[in-house]
DNA sequence: CATGAATGAGCCTTCATTCAT
DNA sequence: TATGAATGAAGGCTCATTCAT
């Protein structure tokens, strides 16, 4: 029973990577259920029986994304070292996964572009929320760390969510446009990643988080953080 | 002849204004020209001899998008005072522009989602760029202006595309993620367009650019520019 | 399981069955997927299930006209005599063919003038050419056995493949100018299936093919053939 | 008023111009309307005024090509020698049409194989039954002029007419397999163009028309009549 | 007469989903 | 439970023809 139990667990699997490839390939309008049953040699019933439909599937699909990042992120914030530079890894976390995993990224862009929401189920609908919490939890945490240890110290009316709010913003737009613009050397952005590194040194300066990057050279320990962290090859597995 | 081109006109109009309602409402997926010919009680062909195909509508939808938008910014750009106060201006103007105009910026995304480029022609597509440029050309010509007059001084290796491109990343990003995310309030980001504004001047504090919001109320300056620049009625004219 | 697909089986044939009287009574242009469907009372998905599109159900069709007919004139080849006798069987398997299957000729007209292949697998048309080459290599066996025999010889410059292509082409002309010419009687013409035999008569003796027409009654010889070959119910199945 | 009417028959002309190269190119489904117009530079409406629908000029044209072909005939019959000189003649007429005209010659196939006559006019069908009756009469003339002159004697039951079927059908069944059939050259027919001429010879030869293949040199006959006939430009002029 | 915008029936095709086996 | 044939609504698009200007 246990066997029959992990064969379903790995055929689920194998059903959101085919997905995930075709998304990347030919985005959600060329995503049929047909071509997911033909290329993984099941049938469309049973497929459907894994997941009640088309929406669903991209839910878990995204459920999976953010466990997968929240998974790095977690990774690089229980480093040892001052708040700030365990932040940075986390930026290192991020901007590693849009690297590693494009195809990921993609389903974050997906479900907020089409209206996945009507049809999937309340449950998938918060089992998505929770983990996005995670995700925006870590960093919180750091904040707080950095707070609490003198480092930094925001003003009464913000809270350490609206930081989490503007670093998140500023990936989330910065890979978004970095991935949907072939344009942007021509328009004078040389390095993109390099530029989103330093914009998001400059929040922190900006809400003066020591040590600032005037005094610290934050821009190499990027590198050496995505060297020291995720070097390896990239995990593809699922984790629950 | 003329009352039939100006007949002709207006429709093209009417035909972006109802596109545009229905991707607020269903997404990508959910337009069609079948329900838009329905819509506008004409009849398909119709539809038809104004644009050769689904994602020509999209693309002409996009380039109204930008040119509206660029238009704002231009009217904030062209104030007088100081840099920073004017790039404020144009802080103003992005946040008036998507609330105003949801769904011109739920387009933005959508050409950033959607596989439209296919079928489209090489002129649209450059029209579109330029439309594009525009926008970054004049918060670019504010931060030169900023370098010029000795408020802000950027690092050998930054250039001021890369901040540019910061900015438009924490905007767009965060507009994203608030056009998407209804469950903001709920973890900890109350008012978030405000604090849209604060880590956008954490950003240019970040960069040093003076004076620095420790020194003038910016977030008092955002309001009271709104007013000042955008508070009449909502321009549907087309800017060519 | 056996008898779901000995109902599949027989949905194609029916299928082509209905298409081949569409084809008959108004053309390619009346061809529609629609009205197949609805004739069938079929749904369209299922008859895509059968073909991939329009052109290849035209293609089956038109193997399926070349294997009827290659089964006809295999069965006149085969017969004893002398080899214009059974040259003569073939004939009247020609006229049989076009006078009991004339939708099925009607395909044959119709593949020499829609452009047809642009949308179909090379399979299929490999597998179309070898079945025209099959009844052209009766023909062309009957030939050499006539030249073997000593009843015919065919100058150095001559093919027996010039003389099959002289035959198909009488008969293919023919039969297409009868189809689509309701005139001939007031021309002048007022038995064209007898002129037809006379015609090929004409050929052969020209070729001096023994025994010569004016020694032997081939037109009454195609009468007996045909009744003696073909009389029976037309056999509807498809020889693969 | 003259003028005026020249510029109708001009323009009636090259519109059978561009829809004789418009079918030629992509067959009668990429035959459109719309594209005539923008072609000519003339509206749809202009167009309309000289044909009233799609299938009235499909038979203007086959009636044009017929008329160009009875004149090529014409100047091939009326050469002066032996009546099956003359016949050879019109044999060269015919192959240098397909091969100068195959435009023309398509219109011809086109006709046999659409459903074009429901919606034409009963006059213009009588119009073509006419134009195709001065071809065929041509030929019946060459041929009563053979028996006339004792180098050809027909059984009783056998018509003038039968044999200008069987000429006809050799013909227009040869040419048609040569533009349809690219695969002849594989299939042993090396030289189709003299294999039709070498057929025609064998049926006349099979009547019995003196003198006979073997006596006279036709193959050769019919190049020295492409030349000296037909070797000059072709003229476009349409004939009414 | 010439124009060309408007029509709308019709076409081919796709695909998420169901359900009998 | 797995299968995959069947469904049928929906989609994008074409084009011959009309008719107001």
């Amino acid at each position: 029973m246990s066997r029959k139990q992990r064969e379903i667990q790995q055929r689920e699997a194998s059903i959101l990577r085919v997905v995930r490839r075709m998304l990347l390939e030919g985005g959600y309008l060329r995503l049929s259920m047909d071509a997911v049953a033909a290329e993984l040699e099941y049938s469309k019933g049973t497929i459907y029986n894994h997941f009640p439909c088309k929406e669903e599937i991209i839910i878990a699909l995204a459920i999976e994304t953010l466990n997968i990042r929240s998974a790095m992120f977690e990774k690089a914030a229980v480093q040892s070292g001052r708040p700030r530079v365990r932040l940075t890894g986390v930026g290192a976390a991020a901007e590693t996964f849009v690297k590693k995993h494009p195809e990921h990224f993609r389903v974050e862009q997906l479900i907020r572009c089409a209206s996945i929401w009507e049809k999937t189920s309340e449950k998938r609908r918060l089992a998505m929320q929770q983990s996005e919490q995670r995700c925006m939890g870590i960093v919180g945490g750091i904040i707080r760390d950095g707070i609490a240890q003198g480092d930094l110290s925001l003003p009464d009316d913000i809270a350490a969510e609206d930081l989490v709010f503007g670093l998140w913003s500023q990936t989330f737009g910065a890979y978004s446009i970095i991935a949907t613009s072939p344009s942007l050397p021509e328009n004078g952005i040389s390095n993109p990643y390099r530029a989103v590194r330093q914009n998001l040194n400059m929040i922190l300066d900006g809400y003066g988080w020591q040590p600032l990057s005037r005094d610290y050279n934050y821009l190499e320990l990027f590198d050496v953080l995505m060297e020291k962290l995720f070097s390896g090859q990239p995990q593809e597995a699922v984790l629950s």
